[in-house]
DNA sequence: TATCATTTTTACCGTTTGGTCAAATCTCTT
DNA sequence: AAGAGATTTGACCAAACGGTAAAAATGATA
C-alpha cells in the first residue's frame, strides 16, 4: 500500500518536517537573520546568506522559495518576540511598577536578541513596506488596550499627565536603542567590540529616569 | 571600509566650482539622501539616485567618482547636523535648563532633518563602517565634554546620580525615535502618512520624562 | 540491499548593479 | 561668432544578483 504522501514541490508544506529540513531552516533563518539585521532587506544578498549559513545558494533556495520568504519568515517569528513583553503589562498592578518591570522585560529583550531587534528597526527605517498592516491593526490593538491602562493611572493620579502612547515609545525607543546603536554605545563607553556590560548601567539610567526623578525639585536656599 | 577623509579628484576638486556644478551636487546629494536613509548604503543604488536626481548615471558619476564617495559626502555634512545640538550645551546654565534646551533642539532637529536621521541611524545598524572613527574620538570627545557638565549638576545635587552618557543615550533615542521609527508612531497614533503632528505631543512627554516626573510620590493615604 | 524520496550540487539564465569610455552637446568667455 | 572647457549622453562591460533545471548524491526504509 502507498502511503499518500504529501503532494508537494516546497518542503515547507510537507506534512511533517524530517530532521535535515528542520536544521537546515534554522541554520537558513539564522544566518538570514545576522544578514538582514545588517543590511536590511535590500541590502541582503542570497550569496551572503548562503555563504554565512554554509550551503550553497541552490541548497538555500531548496527550503525557502525566494528572498522574501525567508524575511517573511523572520519577521513573523521577530514579531511575536516584540510583542511579549507588552503582553504582559497587566492592568492590576501599580503603573509605577508595571512600567518598571515593562521596562525590564524590554531592555533584557534588547540584549538578548539584538539582531531582532536591529531586524525591525531595518524594517522601520524603510518604511514598514512589510509590516504596516501589523502596526495599523495588532500593534495599534495593543498599544490602546495598554494605554488604557495607564490613562487609567493618571486619572487616579498615579502617574503624571501624559500621552501613555508617548510613554510606550518613550521606552521602546530607549531600551531598544542599547540593541540597535549598540556600536555607538560601544564607542562612546570606549569598551571593546563584543562587551555588553553597559545594559546594567542603562537599567540603572532608564529606572532613575522613568520610575524616579532625573531633576530634583528646586531648592529655596 | 573606507573611513571619511578629505580626499577627492573629480571635478569636486577644481579650484571654483561652477554654478552648473554647485546645482548638481546639491541635486545629487538631496536625491542620495532619500534613497540612502530608506534602504542603507548597500541597498542604495545608483540608478535609483540617478532616478530620483532625475539625472543619468554617468552623469551622476561626473559630478561623485563612486558610490561610496556620494556616501561619504553625506555622512561628512550628517556628523555636523548631528553635533550641532550637543555642541550648544552650556556648562554655566542650571542642568535642568541644559537638558530641557537640548531636547528641544534634538526633537527639532528630528523634525527638521528626519532623513538625516535616519540615514544616521542605517549607518548604525550597519555597524558604522563609515564613521567608527568619528564615534571613538571625536563623538566621545564631545559626549565626555558634555558628561562632565553634568556630572558636575550631580555633585551639587541638581540632577539626581546617574551615569550622564547614558542620559544621553536617552535624549538621543527618544528624540530620534520620532524621525527614524515615524511610520510606526504614525500607525499607532492612526495618523496620515505625511502627518507630523505628534511632534508637539512628543516634547510635552519628553519634558514630563526628563524635567519633570513621571511617577509621583507614594501617597501616604 | 534495493528502492524511493529527500537533499545537494553543477551548470546555467536573464537582469541589475557599479562603473567606464569616447563622442556629442552645451556654456562661458573673448 | 569661435574656441576652450565643462557637461551630458549612449553604448558598453564585468561582476553580482535572484533564481531555475536537471542530474547526482545521500538518507530512510522496507
Amino acid at each position: 500500500m502507498t502511503q499518500i504522501s504529501a503532494s508537494s514541490e516546497n518542503p515547507a508544506e510537507r506534512r511533517s518536517k524530517t530532521r535535515i529540513q528542520k536544521e537546515n531552516e534554522t541554520r537558513i533563518l539564522l544566518a538570514a537573520l545576522e544578514v538582514f539585521s545588517e543590511n536590511g532587506f535590500r541590502g541582503a544578498t542570497l550569496d551572503r546568506i548562503a555563504a554565512t549559513a554554509k550551503m550553497s545558494k541552490p541548497n538555500l533556495l531548496y527550503y525557502f522559495k525566494n528572498k522574501e520568504e525567508i524575511h517573511v519568515a523572520l519577521l513573523t517569528d521577530l514579531l511575536d518576540v516584540w510583542l511579549a513583553p507588552l503582553r504582559e503589562i497587566s492592568p492590576h498592578g501599580e503603573p509605577a511598577d508595571e512600567i518598571g518591570s515593562y521596562i525590564r522585560r524590554k531592555l533584557e529583550s534588547s540584549r538578548q536578541f539584538p539582531r531582532e531587534s536591529r531586524l525591525f528597526a531595518n524594517e522601520m527605517l524603510a518604511g514598514a513596506p512589510h509590516i504596516g498592516d501589523f502596526l495599523q491593526s495588532e500593534l495599534k490593538q495593543h498599544v490602546d488596550e495598554k494605554a488604557a491602562i495607564f490613562q487609567g493611572g493618571i486619572d487616579e493620579r498615579r502617574l503624571a499627565p501624559c500621552d501613555p502612547r508617548h510613554l510606550l515609545f518613550a521606552i521602546w525607543s530607549t531600551t531598544q536603542h542599547y540593541a540597535d546603536f549598540s556600536v555607538q554605545v560601544r564607542h562612546v563607553l570606549g569598551l571593546q567590540p563584543g562587551d555588553v556590560s553597559y545594559y546594567e548601567e542603562a537599567l540603572s539610567m532608564l529606572e532613575t529616569l522613568f520610575l524616579s526623578r532625573l531633576v530634583p525639585p528646586a531648592s529655596t536656599d
